[in-house]
DNA sequence: CATGGTCACAAGGCTACCTTGTGACCAGAC
DNA sequence: GTCTGGTCACAAGGTAGCCTTGTGACCATG
């Protein structure tokens, strides 16, 4: 799947590290190796692409044409990665400094690590302290209730409408779309549009009973004749592999699939007379306003991003 | 900048292959590597992350909530990477059953990896054998060039109209954006707006003299005093980077900046009375459409996917 | 002309990972 | 019952890649 002569992410940081501060020596010492270290990676990288990404001088290293390119795709490959690596210490229980967030699944999944690396470059720019997330991803009951309780200081939940119980403020909104390969016959279609009948009857790939997005689903459909499902899977990522590989028809949280409608993998189908939105809360427990500090500033930061 | 808990690309592969196939065993077979190994390194991205990844049972291994989580984010990034590797291949230059390409930078940057990961993963489900791309990035003028010698069968230039000589489709439009970091004065106007008069009184981070962008951003404001620049950097990058940290406002193309808007890194101001669109177009020599083959499908794929 | 900055070459060591070999366990077929 | 093919785990050993240290050449700048 992925070719033998792409970089690790080490490689691809040095080398926009290089980038930005023009010398191999400076870069090799902000991510913490020799200099003679960096020079080799970039060189081994060099015989990846098999033309030299650097212009070596005796005052500093500048990009080639090349090497520019590169660059750019690598800061696309490395913004990924920056969530990501902002989700996995969310999940590390660093206990000193924390702030507690309970979020549901596609919050967890698709919005949350974006803040979270938002924030965190928010406080590295004033000089605050850095804040240890920590993150519990479970469904939008749970979260309620690990804020009632007070196990979580924030929290974020999906669903028609928020717990009466907690404050609460809309951070966006999500939306389930039904998807198809971009070879099944819906996609041909120039409306590339069906009946909710149609839909009905089609027996389509859905999670496992009592998840989220099937329960949304067969809730719309209820009052409908309904067949037996095509495929019954465990995770979302399931899901969409098995639709792009032809199985059949889903219906998936449009956040899940937007990197594969942009890329083709899948393609959305219109249903007629079918809307299923779902409104993206945070909650929190007490004043008007989350708890000031980094809460506050997670929370502000959701609710404008989302404009 | 990148934590040291977040595992290498060879490795999210694989967490990703595992949660596709349910199997150790065949995820390994599926990347070329033995069991064990495959056991191994999934053991360590658990003691990366803090917490077990998989259910490892004695007919499969499955996810687990937080495995889960993690596929989502590391599906992102290996997203991203696909792209780089597309682009890395089409700068290798293999040279049998080959498309040659070339493509003005700000396409090659941005848009052509995802037209190209398009097309291979096309061909792979048709089972057609896989084409060689290569790519030569340059400014429009050459690119005409080359289309027009027969170098490159196809190209893609950016401008306000396409070259005469040549057939064309239109494939997608970019625009010049004025950008700032969220520090900066113009982040906290309610409006986030100025005037074409302040844009051009303020000292811009800009490239260096003869780059494309910053001759559509002299030419725009020919009539009006302007002042020295801020800064002069050798690459969109370090323009990126130096924008960030507060050396000033910029203007960039919206493609380069997409993902930095995004993550809230920078901040669009609109300039009144100034609009700076660029079209984007396909070219090549001949008939009325593409020769067939990749290149056509390729053009095809470009201009269907910009809708 | 000294100094501090760049990068390159060479040798050595170490570590991390991978392969091979083996075993335990489980399901389904016969 | 047991055979077969599938899973994953444990252990030992090798190897290769990478990193560090040491050194040197070159070039600006003061």
């Amino acid at each position: 799947m992925l070719g033998p002569h792409v970089p690790e992410l080490r490689a691809l940081e040095l080398l926009v590290v290089v980038a930005r501060t023009g010398s191999l020596s400076s870069a090799a010492a902000e991510v913490g190796i020799s200099q003679q270290a960096a020079s080799s990676r970039m060189r081994t990288m060099d015989s990846l692409v098999g033309a030299p990404l650097l212009d070596r001088t005796r005052r500093g290293s500048a990009l080639t044409p090349t090497g520019e390119l590169v660059v750019q795709w690598a800061s696309r490959v490395l913004d990924a990665a920056d969530q990501l690596d902002a989700g996995i210490t969310a999940l590390r229980q660093d206990r000193r400094g924390h702030l507690d967030i309970a979020a549901s699944l596609t919050i967890a999944e698709y919005l949350l690590p974006s803040w979270l690396v938002a924030v965190r470059t928010q406080q590295q720019r004033l000089g605050v302290p850095a804040t240890e997330f920590m993150l519990t991803a479970t469904n939008s009951e749970q979260v309620a209730a690990m804020v009632a309780s007070g196990e979580a200081q924030v929290g974020f939940v999906e669903g028609p409408e928020p717990p009466r119980d907690l404050r609460n403020r809309l951070v966006g909104v999500d939306e389930l779309v039904v998807v198809v390969a971009p070879s099944h016959p819906w996609a041909s279609r120039p409306s590339r549009r069906v009946s909710v009948h149609t839909l009905a009857a089609t027996p389509l790939v859905v999670r496992e009973a009592g998840s989220g997005t099937r329960t949304v689903l067969e809730r719309a459909l209820a009052d409908r004749p309904t067949t037996e499902p095509a495929l019954e899977l465990s995770s979302t990522a399931a899901v969409r592999s098995a639709v792009a590989a032809g199985a059949g028809p889903a219906a998936l949280s449009a956040h899940a699939v937007y990197d594969d409608l942009a890329a083709g993998r899948l393609v959305r189908i219109a249903i007629t007379g079918l809307e299923l939105p779902r409104l993206l809360h945070a909650v929190w427990k007490g004043g008007a306003h989350p708890p000031a500090g980094p809460a506050r500033d997670l929370v502000d930061w959701a609710a404008t991003s989302q404009a």
